[in-house]
DNA sequence: TCTAAATGCTACAGCGACTGTAGAATCAAG
DNA sequence: CTTGATTCTACAGTCGCTGTAGCATTTAGA
């Protein structure tokens, strides 16, 4: 079995060395064996493991999410009633973010087109921020860091 | 002029009141006065800055850029060109983020639709989660917090 | 073989944009 | 006058990492 350093492993897998040593330190991912000198050796499996959080994390899924799919995993021969519910919830956060997002999007193109430049004072986008009563949009939630 | 607590101004803008406080810390709104007691009072003005920061908030602009928008209203003899490029690249990260999340959206959607049900072990979802290669999508950008 | 650069280690602080907690003081209503 | 709501400060916690400091070890080239 091929064993390698987190460098490696990091390369492997497009996961930073930094972020591998965090998710084994949340307990996502299983402490390694270590060299004499102290060092993490991974063998395959690490590869697979660490590709499935990168792309879960990729697809949105929450840390909290990906772990418990990781949990699931050990066990094949439940169900996977409960692997598409997460799944499922997950599509959900997506689109209802994507409803904002388009909400959002209308809304700034409304203001940049509004604004015909001169002064501040004058301003369409200043003026439409300043009175929410403006605001055609029905978003309602804030929408957190994007 | 009409004169209101924390609270009172919390109800008319729909900020929270430690929020409030929170932007007070960071510089992003002035310190008020106090009462004697060392209450913080405000005036009709704490309400437009206020409900201006938490229009900004809801369009997905960050403090900065909040920050900024508030300094050049400021200034009302300025050009508006700085507002309207703050507005554009605020729309361009939207749209950024939207082309993100639709790919996702078809990504999970396909996922979904390949699980029929049955064990763990032959789970759709899981596998595609496993193998990127499988993977139809092509955004390449790590979906933050969605 | 020696040395310099790269890589690894731990432990902790910081990011953004808040939210929550503790414990004390003050205020308004019954 | 008492009770409950509001306010105050100060600081810790959230999420998912990223960056820093200060070491030790490994690897590649001269």
């Amino acid at each position: 079995m091929k064993q390698m350093s987190i460098g490696q492993l990091s390369k492997q897998t497009g996961v930073k060395v930094t972020t591998i040593r965090y998710y084994e330190s949340i307990g996502l991912i299983a402490e390694p064996e270590r060299t004499e000198s102290g060092r993490r050796v991974y063998g395959e499996d690490a590869v697979e493991t660490l590709s499935f959080v990168r792309h879960g994390r990729d697809l949105g899924f929450s840390m909290t999410a990906i772990g418990r799919l990781l949990a699931l995993q050990q066990h094949p021969d439940q169900d996977c009633d409960t692997v598409n519910n997460i799944a499922q919830e997950q599509l959900e956060e997506v689109q209802k973010r994507l409803a904002q997002l388009t909400s959002l999007e209308l809304e700034l193109k409304r203001m940049i087109k509004a604004c015909k430049g001169g002064a501040i004072s004058k301003c369409r986008i200043l003026t439409t921020l300043n009175d929410h009563g403006e605001c055609l949009s029905d978003y309602h939630e804030r929408a957190h860091s994007l």
